[in-house]
DNA sequence: GTGAAAGCGCTAACAC
DNA sequence: GTGTTAGCGCTTTCAC
């Protein structure tokens, strides 16, 4: 049925290990055997059966990556980004999408484990270091942990400084004289955005302004519940001038929030975002917004796994990239 | 070192073909021996080798889709919708991204095809079978195709009427009054592309509006690219009155030409994008846009694949998926 | 119901 | 430089 090397190996007229090591690219094979090899497999339609070499040599040339949603583009720019350093070196990246679940995240790892990932990058969805994360990190595949630190992991990790982010974006508003400001976020057990929270606290607790917990909407991952939190601070009596959403599923709910409610930006409610996307400058005003360099992440992590395959990677780094604030247009003092 | 399935059954007191039978669930095993083995697995910290298993009984639980680029929301979507329904039942899928490039969907797929998926989708940059695809539609794993159509193939797809979705668009144009549309495309090889261009072409002829090539502008498949080709179109001295872009990246980077022109939509120019977003609410006007189910589309890919695997897939069928026209606000009569 | 044993297709010593 | 051979960790007959 399907060619295998010991087919190539008898039509070449040569030791199937003759032929491995021809078509493999390893040990010594004279110029002759080895034309003989590569044509003969050539004839035969040969396709290497992978999964045999990598029982037999104990390496997959695969990297699994756990990230909470491809369909959001900070994950899907990570993900571009580190495939696109580790597939030039030859390995594919499996994909496995956690919806920030931390069951799903477990049972992600554990098929990649399983299938014997080289090395294992994730997004994590918890700050505190579960079992699975454990095992992982204890497992003789590298595991690199990708814009989100953990505690006590001893692992790689490469992120964004979000607290400095976060923080930036709040005394930009805080500037322009807004005190009650609205942060509208995911789960404060996301890393990040406990993280983001942070940094939004203390820019207000520097600027000795006091935080209303009632200016706080924190919620699911999508559009809609950064939608559904956006619309409860913008309805409530009192409300804030100004709105900080943690991310751009975040925002893209806000925005819609204050639409529909009619709102003008910057007049009567500012904004500033995080993530920087395409259409962030095709919206007027075009929105402020504090960048990340997604795709940079993710190349980094791919680093970090070449690094740690071929043995060179040294101590646990914890890598951050630095955020970035772009002024654009979707700030301004607050309404009398 | 790693614990295998001897270590479980040695553990248990059982013989390793049993062991195999009570963790992979299948054959027969008395209740107790069951049990034990999978307590003496569970306190070993077993962890199945997928590979192995994989060679054993030639099957990987592993699917390969070839796409664009997973940066590219549509595509991302298509890719969810998939994984959806194949992880449900217990597949992996591997991704790779061609960047419609002719020889890196080659070398994806001839690396899918090594690691031995059961079964492969793609999204192929060329309405011409290619010998990769050929050959991978000769293979026993099943291939369907994914967005695009490819003749000759005798295999499955899962396509949307782009012909039929392109005439709506530029109809809807028409019926204001626009002779002048321009189009703004990818390369015309891609099949999908093809047939946007084919549904432009039917519905001018049809009004008997004559085809003015220099009103097509044709590039690779980025903002940038449909950036420029907008731009070229509408610096051009004649311009077009309205402008139809035929997928999501093409209607991002018109968008940025006609803001970076002081262009207004609709006064001054019309446009209806292909692929409906969520930022195409966000923009003032709204955008007029046909919307296609890039996530269904991927859903049935995937339900295609498990059809085939089932072996109830009967002859090979041409699915097509509906667009939707919906109307916003972008267009209007064009300017006298 | 259970065990022994033969592979799956390849890599990697080890001899020659 | 080349061949022989023993696995890699599992599935899967085939007896019992």
């Amino acid at each position: 049925m399907t060619v295998t090397i010991r087919d190539v190996a008898r039509r070449a007229g040569v030791s199937q290990a003759t032929a491995a090591r021809a078509l493999g690219g390893y040990g010594h094979v004279s110029g002759a055997a080895a034309r003989r090899v590569l044509s003969a497999a050539d004839e035969l339609g040969y396709l290497p059966n992978r999964i045999a070499r990598a029982l037999a040599s104990g390496v997959t040339w695969a990297v699994g990556l756990v990230i909470g949603d491809i369909e959001n583009p900070f994950f899907a720019a990570a993900a571009r980004g580190m495939s696109d350093v580790l597939e030039e070196r030859g390995h594919t990246v499996l994909l496995a999408n956690s919806d920030e679940d931390l069951d799903r995240e477990r049972v992600a790892i554990e098929t990649l484990r399983a299938r014997r990932v080289d090395a294992l990058v994730v997004v994590p969805s918890s700050g505190t270091a579960s079992p699975h994360l454990r095992a992982a990190a204890a497992d003789s595949a590298p595991l690199v942990l990708l814009d989100r630190p953990v505690r006590g992991l001893g692992v790689d990790s490469v992120t964004v400084d979000n607290e400095v982010g976060a923080r930036s974006a709040v005394e930009h508003l805080i500037s322009y004289g807004h005190r009650r400001i609205g942060l509208v976020s995911d789960a404060p057990e996301i890393p990040s955005s406990a993280e983001r929270i942070r940094g939004y606290r203390t820019a207000l607790a520097r600027a000795s302004v006091g935080v209303d917990d009632h200016l706080i909407a924190l919620g699911g991952p999508t559009h809609r519940d950064g939608y559904l939190g956006a619309r409860r601070l913008l309805e409530a009596p009192d409300r804030p001038t100004a709105l900080f959403t943690a991310n751009n599923m975040m925002t893209v709910g806000a925005m819609h929030a204050v639409r529909e409610l009619g709102l003008l930006i910057p007049n009567d409610i500012s904004l500033v975002g995080f993530d920087d996307l395409e259409w962030t400058t095709l919206v007027d005003p075009p929105l402020t917004v504090v960048s990340q360099p997604a795709t940079d992440l993710g190349r980094e992590a791919g680093r970090r796994v070449l690094a740690r395959l071929d043995g060179t990677g040294g101590r646990p780094r914890r890598i951050r990239l630095q955020t970035r604030l772009i002024v654009r247009g979707s700030c301004g003092p607050p309404a009398p």
